[in-house]
DNA sequence: ACCTGAACACCGTTCAAGT
DNA sequence: ACCTGAACACCGTTCAAGT
């Protein structure tokens, strides 16, 4: 972090937090590390956060509310808003896969999922969602969005490694083919997250 | 673990570990809580796994073979084999919650994995699925059902009391009235997610 | 009000030594 | 061949003390 001006806030940590895991993997993120990059001593985060937990959930928190303000407003039709919504979240994601782990590990209730859950229930209200269909609708998208972002993401670049591995390991052709390459591994799982949100919607809200 | 006959083995030590997590959760499994257990030294353990990373890739391991073992073969059609396999994974993890953060952190690809995988694409050719089509869809339903499996279970029971108190402070009477018990929201959880893998499914082969 | 730095109660893991 | 137990290099966190 570059100039000290004094005294450090919670979006300091926050920042330097975060910048340090999407150089380092979360692994490496320790609170004597984190005091290090600061300029600071390991002991000075517990200022401004109660735990660790605290600050990797902040840290979760400031990543999906920026990623909630990169949404355009209004959306063209209840559908496009969902799907916005939901590419949001997984850019959030694959700019930080490091923190996708930590949305699994972290507890706590964070204001940026609460916004994202009234939106989507807002969006699926115009599809003329009501009653469970509503709130089954709603709970489909949101396992289905994070969960997949956490498992295709976590341990990155690690975890992608092995899935390629898998897929060569296997002697299927098809698979063989799109794992020569990386980017093949990569490009396919997002095609097919892709083409799973749009399986999901299509199954309340048909074209 | 009860008679101690002589010395102990891998399967030893993934079972402790297992019933242990089950009891107490993922974060108290320590290597000197595990050996107490088993009436042996911390250090015992690292006779049979490398590392502790290890050992839980084998009970992650062990716990979808088992999975995999649950399934009755030959399935009624290759739709119904593929939710078979997808329900069976559920249960796994419903009856393990514990581990589900596991599949996240740990690195190393699994047999019990390679095996679902391959069962996978052979269900998928009968549906006449080839070329990238064939790896986008199984790749869909891996990410699909492991995700919201991770993303479900992972935290409990906390983390299904955080949802439900998420579901309760939106004031939107739909989600107030799941929210009522835990049961209303594991329930709802549960229905979203074979919604889910119906939607997935039908999207490649209409019933 | 914020930071320091020593200290505490833990971790996973290594390795010489036991049997 | 398997286990022991001391030891090492770390953790997150607390708390009295500084400024």
């Amino acid at each position: 972090m570059s100039a000290r001006t004094g005294n450090l806030d919670q979006q300091d940590f926050i920042r330097a937090g975060t910048q340090f895991v999407d150089e380092h993997g979360l692994q490496a993120l320790t609170m004597r590390a984190l005091g290090e990059k600061l300029g600071v001593d390991a002991t000075a985060c517990y200022r401004h956060f109660t735990s660790k937990d605290e600050l990797l959930s902040a840290m979760v928190d400031a990543m999906l509310a920026a990623a909630l303000d990169s949404i355009e407003s209004p959306p063209a039709s209840p559908r496009d808003g969902l799907i916005e919504h939901v590419r949001a979240v997984r850019r959030a994601f694959l700019k930080h896969p490091h923190l996708a782990a930590t949305l699994v590990t972290s507890t706590g209730d964070l204001p940026s999922v609460r916004r994202l859950t009234l939106n989507g229930i807002e969006l699926l209200r115009l599809m003329v969602l009501e009653g469970d269909e509503l709130v089954r609708c709603y709970q489909m998208i949101e396992s289905y969005t994070m969960g997949s972002c956490v498992f295709d993401m976590s341990g990155t670049p690690d975890n992608m490694e092995i899935r390629r591995l898998r897929y060569r390991s296997l002697g299927v052709k098809e698979f063989t083919d799109v794992a020569r390459t990386m980017k093949g591994v990569s490009s396919m799982t997002e095609a097919a997250f892709e083409a799973g949100i749009d399986a999901i919607i299509d199954s309340f809200s048909p074209r």
